[in-house]
RNA sequence: GACCCCAUCGUCUAGCGGUUAGGACAUCACCCUUUCACGGUGGUAACACGAGUUCGAGUCUCGUUGGGGUCGCCA
């Protein structure tokens, strides 16, 4: 069965991470069957829409490759996909759900917004009785005419036990009795979301829902709308939530990373792709690195957890680092060129430092610290000299780079290897140790007493002429 | 408060009645090595608790505890 599912966000700002997946597990149920992801625009709370959000929407879905059959930009047959354009069918549909018993009219005032009060938390909140059920049908009309404001809520009536069937959860019993009667349609026209999903998934012939767990409990009520009109209710599959520890979950209000921030931070897409995955879901065996093809054939929402996964970002650090030793060289320095333009300034072997810097670091914003050194030669004490692994202390320092200082102008072809075998060279004719003249030279170039490379990388990065000054002023710091 | 959901190493997870409870990240040790990193080897580390069912329970049932969610003219 070839499957229809919906990516449905509302344009409220940045893409989170629990969104992301969520998307991604639409978007894998139906490219896994051969059938059609579709992205709808949710922006039936015109106070909540914000500028800019549904570009934010698209790159994203782009830059990780989830690209959509239809939506509101390159159209479909079951349009329009933003649902502020489709007004008039909610309208219709509500008025229709009225006569079929499944809502009615209702003129009581909106509930007040609550102010942040202190004993909020402790309010016990009561289920609303809505007075407006015992109105005739005629008297609510004659009230419409009269152009009083109106909703339409929805009318529940059933008794006994709701059950429905979820792909992760299973089998979900709730009592009707525990249903609320709320709003469908609003005073403004705008149907909520309660009832716009209902009515768009069924008219765009969704065949699974995918969504938050969040809507578990609502999900009766849904029911009851598909039932009224007589519709089939889609295969649900509530997800879990990404947490951000055990006790909230992942969001922006926390200042939790959104996808751009990751990618902003020089996380790659396809690693947080691959990575989100991975939270709630898993293969059955122990592949852990997933294109989205890869994904795509290895998908089963089966495999898919009910129980909350906390976002582990060191996780996520782990996985790019294995992304980017993926990279070829050549791309891995294409996309490391623009995180090196903001902190180096200097003339630099920039292929070199590429090829040096590419196993090493886990994401590119580790690109800055690593490589501060280059720019400008850092303050250091004459300490750092003394390492007794490498048999150094400042003595073994002061001649060893003297000998170096001798020896590195006469190097011609200047690269890792040739400086490498001279200076291993340089050592044996003077009886020292390796680490006896690359150790000292290291921190002559650098100061710090480990980087990424080694002290040959470093020179080659460098450049002859600047390697030659920092030896020549190590070796003054030393006499002096 | 009512209702719903969840519960295996610190984290993500495998497990679908019989396992020395497996893997990955993190962590520790060692190896490799011009430091670091990569890579390799090994170690520490978990079935929330209590009853039941069963010859046998991490796996099934019930309860307890803990956590999350819903109870908006937000989605």
């Amino acid at each position: 069965m070839k499957a229809r599912t919906r990516f449905a966000p509302s344009p409220t700002g940045y893409m989170h991470i629990g969104n992301l997946r969520t998307a991604l597990y639409e978007y894998l149920i139906a490219k896994s069957s051969g059938g059609a992801f579709l992205l709808r625009i949710e922006d039936t709370d015109q106070k909540r829409y914000v500028e800019g959000a549904t570009e934010i929407i698209y790159s994203t879905l782009k830059t990780v490759g989830m690209n959509w059959d239809e939506g509101p930009d390159i159209g479909g047959n079951y349009g329009p996909y933003i649902q502020s354009e489709r007004k008039a069918i909610y309208a219709e549909y509500a008025h229709k759900l009225v006569e079929l018993g499944g809502a009615h009219y209702c003129f009581c005032a909106a509930k007040e917004e609550t102010e942040e009060s202190e004993d909020e938390e402790n309010a016990i909140p009561s289920k609303f009785q809505d007075p407006c059920k015992r109105l005739s049908l005629e008297e609510a009309r004659a009230r419409i005419a009269a152009g009083e404001p109106y909703t339409v809520r929805q009318t529940i009536n059933k008794k006994g036990k709701s059950r429905f069937h979820d792909e992760v959860y299973g089998d979900i019993e709730i009592d009707y009795d525990d249903l609320d009667e709320g709003v469908l349609l609003k005073t403004d026209g705008f149907p909520t979301y309660n009832f716009a999903n209902v009515i768009d998934d069924h008219l765009m012939a969704i065949t699974h829902v995918v969504r938050g767990n969040e809507y578990i409990s609502s999900t009766p009520k849904y029911n009851l709308i598909y039932e009224a009109f007589g519709w089939t209710p889609p295969v649900y599959v509530h997800v879990p939530q990404v947490m951000k520890d055990a006790q909230h979950k992942l969001s922006k209000r926390n200042g939790d990373a959104s996808f751009q921030d990751l990618v902003a931070k020089g996380y790659l897409p396809a690693a947080i792709l691959n990575y989100i995955a991975l939270l709630g879901w898993n293969p059955g065996d122990d592949r852990e690195i997933f294109s989205l093809a890869e994904l795509e054939k290895a998908f089963t929402v089966e495999r898919l957890n009910k129980s909350p996964a906390i976002f582990d970002i060191v996780k996520l650090t782990w996985m790019n680092g294995c992304y980017i030793r993926a990279l070829t060289p050549e791309e891995f320095h294409r996309q490391a060129l623009p995180w090196y333009a903001k902190c180096l300034t200097r003339k630099l072997d920039l292929e070199m430092l590429s090829r040096v810097l590419q196993p090493r670091i886990e994401t590119f914003a580790d690109i800055a610290a690593q490589t501060d050194f280059l720019e400008k030669m850092p303050a250091y004490e004459l300490s750092l000299y003394e390492n007794k692994k490498m048999k150094t202390d400042p003595a073994v320092a002061a001649q060893a780079l003297k000998l170096a200082a001798a020896k590195l102008p006469e190097i011609d072809a200047w690269n890792n290897d040739n400086l490498f075998a001279g200076l291993k060279e340089l050592a044996a004719a003077n009886g020292l140790k390796n680490g006896q003249i690359l150790y000292p030279l290291r921190i002559a170039l650098s100061g710090k007493e480990t980087t990424a490379g080694g002290a040959t990388e470093i020179a080659a990065v460098l450049g002859k002429e600047e390697t030659v000054a920092r030896v020549k002023a190590a070796l003054a710091k030393l006499e002096g």
